[in-house]
This record gives C-alpha cells, structure tokens and sequence, in this order.
DNA sequence: ACATAGACCGAACGGTCGTACTATTCTCCC
DNA sequence: GGGAGAATAGTACGACCGTTCGGTCTATGT
C-alpha cells in the first residue's frame, strides 16, 4: 500500500506541471503514461476515471496554493502588511517555476468556464473561498486602521483578483518585459485607495470610492 | 465561386462561436461539419489545415470586434467620453449573445499562451493593437484636459485590460450578479486616478448608466 | 514459507481526431 | 445546353483518445 501511494503522487505531481502547460482537455492518460514511463492502464488503475484524475489535480493544485501563498501570508502581522504579503506570495505563486504554464486556476477557469460538471464546481468554490480570505484580509486591515472605514473589502478582493489576473495576461502572453512593475503600480495605486498610508510616492489616485 | 464562400463564411460563423464555448483545441472539423450537416472533407476543403481554420477563425474575432468595439467607439467625441465609449463597447463585447463562451480572445490567451504558432503569435498582435489602441485614446483624453498632463497611457491601458478580465472572470466563471456593478465600480475609479473630473456624483462612484 | 492483496503490464475495444485520396454533384460561362 | 471547373460527398488512413480485462509480478503479513 505505500508503493502506490508514492508513485500516485508522482502522477498527481506531473500531472499538475502538464495541466498547467497544455491545459485540462490537453492533460492526457496517453501522454501521462509515457512520460512517467507507466502503461496507460497501470497509470489509469489509480484514479478510475479521467474526470477523478482532473479532481484530484485540482485538490492538489488547491493544497499547494494553501502552502505556498495562503498559510505564509497569514502568517504577517494583521493590517496592510498582511495584504501586501498575501499579494506578494500570490504574484511568486503566478511565476512558480513548479508551475511552468501557470497558475492552474486561471487555466481552468477559461477552459471550464462554460462546461459544467465536477471540474468547474470545484473551481468556481475554490476561487470564492480565495476572495473571501482576502476579502477578511481586508477586513482585518481595516479594523488596525490601515484602511478606511467604509472600504468595501469584496470590491477589494475582485479588484486585487483582476490585477493578478492582468500580471498573468501580461507576463505568461504577452510576454511583457514590465509586466511586474504595471502591477506593482497597479497595487499600489490599490492600497492607496483604499486608504492605506503611502509609502512611497505613487500616483495621485483617488481617496476614498 | 460565389457559393463557396458563403458556406466558407458560414462556417466561420459558426467556428467562432463553438471556439468561445469549448477552446480552440476543442474545436474539431468533425464536430463542425456534423452541425453544420457538411461531410468533414468538404468542410476540410474550405481551408487545408486545422491550423489555417483556427487562424480564419481568430481573424474573423479580430474584425467583429473592429466592428463592434473599435469603429462605434472612435465615432465618439475625443477625450474622456471616447475611453468611456470604448469600455461600454468592450463590456457589451464580452457578454455579446453571438460570442457565448465570451470573448474568443480571452479564450485564447490563456489556451495558447504556452503553445507557440501563428495562432499565439496573431493573438498577442491583436492584443497589442489594441493596448495601443487603447492608450491611445487615453492620451487624447490627455491632451483634451481630460486626464492629468502625467497620465502613464500605457499604464492606464494595462489596468483597463485588467478590469475587464477581472469583469469576464466574475460574470463568466463565478457567475456573480454583481460582477457589472463591480467592473463599473473598478472604471470609475481608475478614471478618477487618471484625472477625470467627477461625473455627476463624485465620490460613490458607480452611478452612471 | 506461503497465501494474498495490490501494483503494474499488454492487448484490445469503440470512437474521434486531422488529413489524404477519389468520385460525384452543382454552378456558371459560352 | 453542354462543358469546364469549383464545391461537396464518400471513403479510408493512421494516430490517439478513455476504458476494460486478464494476467503477471512483487511485496507484505502471518
């Protein structure tokens, strides 16, 4: 029972890595199979179906996120300095050389968009339960003082989402040389919004919304 | 000849449509020619590769939303009111009922982003084309005194882009009835940052319409 | 030492993929 | 109205898809 469970997750491990690369219609049993060098049944005899495979892909995917970006951020004293390393752990998650095509959350997100079933589900929970966190980021950042009173922290956490959303844009595509320093800017100029004490000079934006 | 390509464009037509709602590699001739009751090799004919197909397809989103974004917008008066008509002319783009997998382009990017080929190349042109379009218009709206004299155009144009992902992500994906309102919300106050004078209501933001 | 459970393989299934070919039908010009 | 050429159909191909099945190892527990 321990073989299996090692070399499972060194399919799950792969797996993910393909996901990212060639998308989730594109993660192929085939294709798994002859990079691990395993026979298609051998490989397909641990999941029992495709569709578990993508689940299980996704949960790992979700784990990782957790470890690498949710669980150290939190981990930052309460208030803005929070956010900023919510924010910055999410931008080195996007770039992770373990995640060679991306964030697999954004690929799926496109990809499922319109194909309902298990999959999507999963996706869809994931990213409100990742709003929510940082929504109560935001939350908390106002209660130290750092933010303004009245923000409207779920606008806050869509606004943080579509600046990470256009980093990916940016830097995966279009291959933007200073696509960082836009969304840097962009944060900033989000903080500041929202309230938050500048710490170094940035555009004039607006106070308040 | 002239029959041929009606049907070529009826096919187009449709191809367009199925790419937004299952991605471009999900897009088969097969699946093509069933619904358009055409046998795969007459279907085939019409373009001699699957790749040329898919570029056909990206050049025909590519003039729809000349059509239907860029031309109408530009008809606006210069300054402030045309970046207002080219947002108003993009958010109906992408939830237009004859796009509905949403827009093609956004489809593509994350599809093809690790993908190199003509068809990655012809989407990162188009994107370009229009942040320059984009910027450009931003820095009309410079010169009319309409946004502040230092205005970063390029800037504003890589947050706009921003926005409006973040407004496909939310209405597209999560299905968020409040998505527009959100994305609005995000444009008002990125056209605060930029120097525009306060419309009717200042501060609350997201009036209009 | 041996029984047993789990890991893995090889072959094969029915389908669908993109792409070749060769026919047949249609359209339009003379 | 017949003939040229374009448009479409038909059929076949090799490759790959997810899945099933029977069998052979190998490791573990007793």
């Amino acid at each position: 029972m321990r073989k299996g469970e090692e070399t499972r997750e060194a399919i799950l491990l792969h797996a993910l890595e393909l996901a990212t690369k060639v998308g989730f219609a594109g993660l192929t049993i085939g294709r798994l199979a002859d990079d691990l060098k395993l026979s298609k049944s051998g490989l397909f005899a641990h999941f029992g179906s495709k569709e578990n495979l993508q689940l299980r892909v996704l949960e790992l995917a979700s784990r990782r996120f957790v470890d690498e970006v949710v669980r150290p951020a939190l981990a930052a004293p309460r208030g803005v300095r929070r956010v900023r390393a919510l924010f910055e752990r999410w931008l080195a998650w996007e770039t992770s050389p373990s995640l060679p095509g991306g964030c697999p959350f954004n690929a799926a997100a496109t990809e499922l968009d319109d194909q309902p079933g298990p999959a999507r589900d999963y996706v869809v929970q994931s990213q409100r339960d990742w709003l929510e966190t940082i929504a109560n980021t935001a939350r908390t950042a106002v209660q130290e003082g750092d933010f303004a009173p009245g923000l409207d922290c779920e606008q806050f956490a869509h606004d943080l989402l579509s600046i990470v959303l256009g980093y990916a844009h940016a830097s995966r595509l279009m291959k933007d040389p200073k696509a960082r320093a836009r969304t840097e800017r962009a944060f900033e100029a989000l903080l500041h919004a929202a309230g938050a004490p500048a710490t170094s000079a940035s555009t004039p934006g607006a106070r308040r919304r």
